[in-house]
DNA sequence: CCTACCGATCGGTAGG
DNA sequence: CCTACCGATCGGTAGG
């Protein structure tokens, strides 16, 4: 991950991923205009040519930033998943995956992220896009796979994957996520899930669940 | 709703009401940063002398903005409230409450509005905790005594009306309101609110359906 | 009421 | 000569 070890002759200062490491701390504290690149090259230990010659914008940079953020969670819910699918308690499964999903969608940095894509938007809109496609839907897509998966050896009856795995997710984080965007604060005190996967299995429950 | 009426003398620009609606279409427009002070004075034909009078901060000007918003759209759910209280066929009330709730809340401006709220979250957080408590807790709150009113009669069985209202409110306009909030469009193909309002109903449904 | 203008700061690029 | 990198400063624009 470090450029440490790549450096030659000069000390020199951050390059890479440790850069968008100092880029993406910067834009999730202070937003995409409040960054400056200035202070991205001063915190990097680097000269802005040299900023300015790895990433040749601005623009460029924040692109950068997300694409590397997606990158790395666009699988992470997936050991979430295998646990889900091995439960044989769907209940228990569900409700184990409903805490997961919150814990990470609400966790700080990943609600941070979301507030800057979604800020820039209308300025920057093929990384907004890229994020909702490779991060969002990607991921609803797993758990439309799960959930399939799960009515097929007879704990749920899903017959539309998809609509079921985003009733699931916007009954579970739909409330505490639309408060979360609209405050400053970053943690929200959550109601238990039960009630969200109580209803979520009184329409997609096993057909004969006597 | 014009200050027109009021002007003396000088045939004057707008105030009131009308400068906060020039100010609103900037401000949805573009954005809080990309508004400048100057083409809002400009638009509004007054000086920013006289601008800086009525609002004292380019904040001021934005809490204004919002402020009015916000007191225009409190009650904008009660009409359909009422419908679906005095319907007998709670689905067919539900689906067309569904239907409402997705063509106002998804509606271009509405949805600027909230991009613009979101965003400025963390530089303006008191005005994001307004918007959020007296614009969205306020409609989910008349939303939950709706479904209260229908338990009462027997045409659901709901026992928590916030959570059921929360429940309701994200089922049908989670999955499309993400989109939007994650693109510069503002439309998005909507599958019908059917799934929703069935899912919805299954748990929340009249105790006897037989 | 308005124009001109301020102190500050931005993203991006020059010469050496 | 080449490269990686620096200090200094550019033209424009923001809120007030």
């Amino acid at each position: 991950m470090s450029d440490r070890g790549s450096r030659r002759g000069r000390p020199g200062g951050l390059s890479g991923s440790d850069l968008l490491g100092v880029a993406r701390g910067l834009l999730l504290e202070r937003g995409f205009a409040a960054t400056s690149m200035d202070e991205v090259a001063r915190r990097a230990q680097i000269s802005k040519s040299s900023l300015y010659r790895e990433h040749p914008s601005k623009a460029a940079l924040y692109a950068a930033v997300v694409g590397e953020w997606v990158e790395a969670g666009r699988h992470s819910m997936r050991p979430a998943l295998e646990r889900l699918v091995a439960n044989p308690d769907a209940r228990e499964g569900l409700l184990e995956l409903a805490n997961t999903m919150r814990s990470g969608i609400l966790s700080p940095p990943v609600l941070r992220m979301r507030r800057l894509v979604s800020s820039e938007a209308q300025a920057h809109p093929q990384v907004a896009a890229a994020y909702l496609k490779e991060s969002w839907e990607a991921n609803i897509a797993s758990l439309g796979e799960a959930l399939q998966c799960m009515t097929e050896d007879g704990r749920l009856s899903v017959t539309e994957p998809q609509t079921a795995a985003e009733h699931l997710t916007w009954l579970v984080i739909g409330a505490p996520l639309n408060a979360l965007l609209l405050t400053d604060e970053t943690e929200v005190d959550l109601r238990p899930a039960d009630a969200a996967v109580d209803l979520f299995l009184a329409g997609y429950g096993p057909p004969h669940p006597r």
